[in-house]
DNA sequence: TTTAAAATATGACAAAAATCATATTTAGGA
DNA sequence: TCCTAAATATGATTTTTGTCATATTTTAAA
């Protein structure tokens, strides 16, 4: 479903939307501990989440990773697409090109609607919606 | 979702299940073309299909590979698990080892249930509920 | 203005997934 | 019995993904 690398960004962004702020910043290996992450792997893609203006950062001392109130504002399916690339969900199950609703493979059925509902709250909520559900207590960002 | 393994090898098992029987085996080369997957990669795939049969085989002139009675009722989850493993769907979406329905990450309640509904055909519907459902022209299997 | 702390850029390396190539085994038919 | 057609076994190669290392740039603070 996801790449490795997308739930690496993920629960970074996650961790940043509920730990940090524009005037707390937080550094690679402090994000990269608590979440679970090789570090040196995780700064490769804040970097990259960073350069696409997903999140947000500060360089030198007192620097680190933020998320600006605008970056608050984005989708978990923003930072998919800038690490796995725009086309990973735009595909049939096994790939057919002509497959669709009015010829879908042996698999359409069974996977969307429900597909296809997953892939909705993954555009539309933004991350600062899923970090309110945290801090609610709703759901957990444990390890 | 699925490895580039499991489709081809799911799109090959169901093509054997509309086009093959006992007594009409088809050639590697015969099932890479029409399904479009390169036919060396394929025939590696069939052959660790055969070996857990979950697919059977014949050597020689007018060998190839066919789906017995006792292989169609096989499902696609069995295809998949010799191809990528068993536990490719055993996870959370983030791979979280502590996520589960009491403490679930952010992700969880917007996957399942429609995963595990999904995940749930996938291993209760046999190959032959498939191919009949292609021969009543209910699903599709283009190229 | 110098120093040190941070991200950034770049690229080397490793592991896994996908692909290709080929020698061996089995079985049907002449 | 021999030849040929097929799967099988094995492994080499390539591509993609994930990981590690390090030199460079920026900036806060002394």
């Amino acid at each position: 479903m996801f790449s490795n690398s997308s739930k690496y960004a993920i629960k970074a962004v996650l961790f940043l939307a509920v730990h940090s702020h524009e005037n707390h910043r937080i550094m690679v290996k402090d994000i990269a501990k608590p979440i679970n992450v090789p570090q040196a792997y995780l700064a490769k893609l804040l970097q990259a989440l960073s350069r696409h203006n997903i999140i947000s950062s500060k360089k030198g001392p007192k620097g680190g990773f933020y998320l600006s109130e605008e970056n608050n504002q984005h989708t978990l399916m923003d930072v998919i697409s800038v690490i796995d690339g725009d086309d990973r969900f735009n595909t049939c199950l096994l790939s057919l090109e002509k497959c669709n609703a009015n010829k879908p493979c042996p698999l359409h059925d069974l996977a969307s609607p429900s597909r296809s509902i997953f892939l909705k709250s993954l555009s539309e909520n933004t991350i600062k919606n899923f970090s309110r559900q945290i801090e609610k207590g709703e759901v957990f960002l444990p390890l």
